[in-house]
DNA sequence: CGATTAATAGAAATCGATTTCACAATCAAT
DNA sequence: ATTGATTGTGAAATCGATTTCTATTAATCG
């Protein structure tokens, strides 16, 4: 199907020396005299060669290959690290594969078997699971790794993320000085360490406050837009009492809040508050303008770029190195005040 | 730096076959006796063999990648292509690679060569420019190509996009309606094929409305939210008469100029009126809530997909497929009316 | 001046699969 | 019974690079 492209034989047959002094002018790596590596290269310009990555993969065991796994790439947050990633990898040869879990542990194990296949140089992972994410075989064969954003229960890895244990804490005290009592919360998955941390910031600073968890405010939403739409709907439909104000755990499921409220007109911030752990996009030009955690992902994405980096060039896999990022307060107006 | 890994070779000595055979059983391509064969698998399961995929590759001349280029990745409008792409592509044995020209002509030839020296089966692509992107390399060897969103000029290859003249001219007959006569126009990048029609289609629509094109309204946003907020703030600060209504070629663009008019206390609608090419993110929640078209980009990333999978399949690139998606006029309150 | 070292370069092995070729054995058909 | 087709298999070539060995020449050293 394909034609026929120039390979390190012709430009050695072309210049009348051997494959091995030609692939030695191309990496520049043993000693080759002078004249010769002058030929040699004009051949190169003048055929038009291209070393094929594919070959020298294979010898070399390697791919120059980074993927990056995460539930949804659509997800802003998670786009952005992949920019970044991007951008710092492909001048040092790297290309960037992005793998879509959908948060299925299931698909996400044979991602990882079809990236070791590849001879993957690195991956960068928001694990769908916190137990059951399998990196062992990744360990073995020693490819670095570094964890975005959620952690895994008992390993020790590259970690690059925010404290989002005390960030949540703060959140939920932010509306408990607003005077409010009845506070639910939408829940992402619970078997990732984001969504379960979080969900204990919730809980430990309602404890600290005294405050009771009312067991009907506290929804599943599964970090997904429509599934926190769904629980919520189903909810408002029962015409059951409202809390006062909603802690809604990641960006994705407070954008299908906000439709879900709007769509039952319940006012935002009048009839119910609401924060979110995470910023939306156009969060400055919304109304209202949910209050708030955002995360530098551009730092963020940097910082994995940088981890990914050090261990491709030093060839070997850090165990700990891990960056807990500062999450920066968005006020907004979508909390209000109670007396 | 990395372990041994299971070869073909450790199943054909363990099952006391030629790997050969081990081949045949792997693709079933090939007749094999059926309690040889039975005796491969188990094999291939007790040793947990996983084919090396780079090998594999380089034997086929395959690599089993499909690539997007696009401006940025970061842009919602190709995330969600992209992850469409993904999503029909993996189930298929492919992995994608997103690739970035930050709208850099030389940055899009680099990722060019390099992806063609992993023998990349297919990709699909928003050129850069509609004149100096140059496929033929591509073309030559015969690689499955997507156009996406953009064209290039003279050159027949499967499109997915929409009518961008005629929606360009849709969006301003819309505010010419509502009696707007001072209209401008932040163009993109008029070297691409959207930047150009969509200019077009805005001429064509004050012309044909006996309406003059005022020099001073043109604005250069190349498509970059960050230029579009630049040239308008220069504008702003020259205190020059605004027009009355502004169009945005894209969605991008659209953003940088909210955010500026915002700082400048420009109201939309009432000091300036605001149509968007294009939708925002959370477009819905947003206030003013922009008029737009909006493009349909999960069924433009589907229709990408399955000319690429079509392609891919039928081992020969398609010459001629254009799919022109019907856009979605998306009303909301940044269009004043005037009398 | 003989011996060790450095520079230079080719032949051949290698990475891990696929595929061609050759060849036996089996089966069907005339 | 001879021919021809089909099944089943392995040895070896191949994909296009890198790397190890080996060898030659030139340079340096004691």
């Amino acid at each position: 199907m394909k034609s026929k492209n120039v390979t390190m034989k012709d430009i050695a047959k072309y210049t009348g020396v051997s494959t091995a002094t030609v692939s030695r002018v191309l990496n520049d790596n043993y000693p080759v005299n002078i004249e010769t590596k002058k030929k040699v290269l004009k051949a190169m310009k003048e055929l038009n060669y291209e070393p094929n990555l594919v070959a020298r993969n294979l010898r070399s065991r390697k791919s120059n290959l980074v993927a990056i796994i995460v539930a949804d790439i659509k997800n802003p947050y998670y786009t952005n690290i992949a920019k970044q990633i991007d951008d710092y990898l492909f001048t040092e040869g790297y290309n960037l594969i992005t793998c879509n879990t959908d948060e299925s542990p299931k698909k996400e194990k044979e991602i990882i078997r079809m990236l070791l296949s590849r001879n993957i140089d690195a991956i960068a992972i928001a694990p769908s699971d916190s137990q059951n994410t399998d990196l062992s075989e990744l360990i073995n064969q020693n490819v670095p790794i570094v964890l975005v954003d959620r952690k895994i229960k008992d390993l020790q890895l590259p970690f690059v993320g925010t404290d989002n244990f005390k960030e949540a804490c703060s959140l939920t005290e932010f509306l408990i000085k607003k005077g409010h009592k009845k506070i639910g919360i939408i829940n992402g998955t619970l078997n990732t360490s984001t969504g379960e941390e979080r969900f204990l910031g919730y809980k430990k600073a309602m404890e600290d406050h005294g405050l009771s968890i009312d067991e009907k405010w506290i929804y599943n939403g599964g970090f997904e837009e429509k599934k926190a739409y769904d629980v919520l709907k189903q909810f408002l439909q029962t015409g059951d009492e409202l809390p006062t104000a909603l802690f809604s755990c990641n960006n994705l499921m407070t954008k299908g809040a906000m439709k879900v409220l709007k769509e039952g007109n319940v006012n935002i911030p009048d009839d119910l508050s609401l924060i979110s752990f995470g910023a939306l996009a156009n969060q400055d030009l919304m109304c209202p303008r949910i209050t708030c955690v955002e995360q530098d992902t551009t730092y963020i994405g940097r910082k994995v770029a940088e981890l990914l980096l050090d261990q491709l060039k030093n060839k070997k896999q850090l165990k700990n190195a891990s960056i807990i990022t500062e999450s920066i307060f968005m006020p907004g107006n979508s909390v209000k005040e109670i007396l």
